[in-house]
DNA sequence: ACAAGAAATTAGAATAATTATAATATTAAA
DNA sequence: TTTAATATTATAATTATTCTAATTTCTTGT
């Protein structure tokens, strides 16, 4: 349970405005035990409920992007029509439940090394991340 | 060189029915050497630049969804908040050139086996990809 | 501490992406 | 053929995302 103190403190140290809607949506994504998947509009219908208080949807994007600069939030690559978000910025894969439209995550560890024997001249890899499709 | 003709025969194989605006994107995608790599917005171009005949863009969106469906073409996995699609329905990966927004084929064997030591009781893998992005 | 200017942030309005459905075209049946 | 059934198209509607004017927060000078 992090405070609402902390959460300006972080903010500020990230030198990001600690403004009110973002306290909110921080209480919203960071206040968990476990990862956390989401849309933008997951997200902004918590605001709401857990928050009482209401942020434009506006807001809500700017704050997942600038969330996303910062290194706190990561983008999932899914082909779903809703970009999906995970609060595990550690280096890891993903299942996707098709029929249920849910994201599991997949520890490192359980995937074993992946080689990529090609490259790209003048190109250097940024990232490697699996995508595991489950169906029924 | 795949002629009209051949394209109205695959159509109607597929059940799918050969109107002039589905062979139009037939030719468009269909009619290359390399795989193709494009976006719903790069095809809707495309075709009126190649036919010289427009297609509306939901036509390009149904036809594309219709395409998918009976696995002639691949929706690829990125984040970027377009969704690209693929001619090359073969299991492969990719590589997303994140500066200059294209892809890459990876193909399969030039990625060592994945082994995944995690499973959902219930469900089963239906697909597993390789997203490997570059940056300068 | 306070005011003024600079910079960042918010959220309404605009745009872009995607989908739903009424109108049209294609096929199948008689 | 003609009609009925079904599929397809494309406009209109909806949903997703971005742009920018108005507002808020911060910084600096006093």
């Amino acid at each position: 349970m992090t405070s609402k103190q902390e959460f300006i403190e972080k903010l500020r140290n990230s030198s990001l405005r600690p403004t009110k809607q973002r306290i909110n949506i921080c209480e919203v994504l960071f206040n968990r035990d476990k990862t956390f998947h989401f849309t933008i509009n997951d997200l902004f219908n918590l605001i709401k409920d857990k928050t009482g208080e209401k942020v434009s949807l506006a807001t809500v994007y700017n704050t997942v992007h600038a969330f996303l600069k910062k290194g706190y939030l990561k983008e999932i690559p899914i082909n779903s029509n809703q970009t999906y978000f995970d609060t595990n910025v550690t280096d890891h894969h993903h299942f996707f439940d098709v029929n249920e439209e849910k994201l599991i995550d997949i520890k490192n560890e359980d995937v074993g090394p992946i080689e990529i024997q090609k490259s790209i001249p003048g190109k250097k890899i940024k990232s490697v991340e699996v995508l595991v499709k489950l169906e029924d």
